[in-house]
DNA sequence: ATCCGCCTCCCCCGCGTGGGGGAGCGTGCC
DNA sequence: GGCACGCTCCCCCACGCGGGGGAGGCGGAT
């Protein structure tokens, strides 16, 4: 899979912008082992060059017309029997597509201000069926899977030593009885926190405190 | 941070087997911007070692006596003040360590079977703050945040259609009434399907329900 | 000393929830 | 045709849960 050796990798550009679109084959056209064989500028065009042209890398920019470039990724992984390997390419490193580009099944990512030898070496990677990101990247890959330095979250902040003690509980499947044996406390008090917690977190109901949990990263999966 | 101009790149190398070691002091010694500036056998070695030199990067086995590799990149990221780059090195590709490598913080995972021109190009990159990966990591990341292919877990992969749906809003917060209000249905109705959700995913309430559905990766915070 | 926040415990009350049944209806399988 | 299964709806019932109060002790802040 990727490009065959012996044969310039087939390289289809898409970028709504005209100015980096020739730019970017400027540079890539300087080099011999690579071929800009087509270019897009917007997302349902870059679907349907790729199909039509088969490339062995795709360098798809984030924000485009219609379509924008993750969906565009998802698209032709999903739809290509042999997806090409997509570079995602995007302005800002803090973007937080650099998640999304990577949900979508993306090789890499790459920033626009990266330099030229940077540009056509993770070409070059990605065809190889290596993968490249950026340092902002893999921190903010990182960071969705380190859990917030104890409270980051304004709300959980709010919350008392003991209310994040049984909201922890609860967050394990214990009932308010099963809380109060653990923390040796009598199950009025249980409820007591538990209340507490649902005025804090605006919960209904304590599937809902269970679901902030989740969503604030204060409790996670796994 | 990190290497400074017009000096060498100092590294560490941390690696239990002597064979390895040499191997990469070897390749890293031939380039002249490289220097290695220590070594260790073990993780606790390795703290101490990157503690003492404060290399720019540190090639990081993951399989060491007494502390492994991810555990000894943590304490060092951990501690201290300007922490190195961390590159953690393994030998094979589908190592869950992957990921664990990342969430320690390490800048870039690497294979032993790598070329030593990636060795040397991977120590360059990092140092100057780029992070790397190898495909095999990218696509461990990316199966973490896409959903498993429809129920790849067995236990949800058992729900009927209509009794995911009901999960599904169970797990954003919605109570019975509202469930049926969404599905158009009574609420009788849902309370039937909560029952057999209840009892496939051996859950208790539905709270339980909702963090067997984060736990099992069907649905999944932010 | 005073206030306030936190933890502890108690009361009553309404209701959502879950457990136990049963039942009709359509679809697909054997 | 029989059968299983999923979806739909209904009954009653027990109980956990959350809402509304109140109350005492304890520590820190002012």
């Amino acid at each position: 899979m990727g490009a065959r050796e012996g044969t310039a990798i087939r390289v289809v550009l898409a970028d709504d912008e005209c100015l980096i679109r020739d730019a970017l084959a400027a540079i890539l056209g300087c080099e011999p082992d690579i071929r800009v064989v087509g270019e897009a500028t917007t997302g349902a065009e870059a679907v349907a060059v790729v199909r039509e042209k088969r490339p062995d890398v795709v360098l798809m920019d984030v924000r485009m017309p219609e379509i924008n470039g993750i969906r565009a990724t998802e698209q032709v992984l999903a739809t290509m029997e042999e997806p090409p390997r997509v570079l995602v390419v995007t302005t800002f490193e803090h973007d937080s597509y650099v998640f999304e580009a990577l949900r979508a099944g993306a090789a890499g990512f790459l920033l626009k201000r990266a330099s030229p030898e940077e540009l056509v070496g993770a070409v070059r990677l990605v065809a190889r069926g290596d993968s490249l990101l950026f340092p902002a990247a893999v921190r903010d890959l990182a960071a969705r899977h380190v859990r917030p330095p104890a409270g980051a979250d304004p709300v959980i902040a709010r919350l008392t030593e003991r209310e994040r003690e049984v909201l922890r509980l609860m967050a394990r499947g214990l009932n308010n009885s099963e809380i109060a044996d653990r923390l040796s406390v009598g199950a009025e008090t249980v409820k007591t926190h538990v209340a507490g917690l649902l005025a804090k977190l605006r919960a209904r109901d304590r599937t809902q405190a269970v679901i902030a949990a989740y969503e604030r990263g204060f409790v996670r999966p796994r």
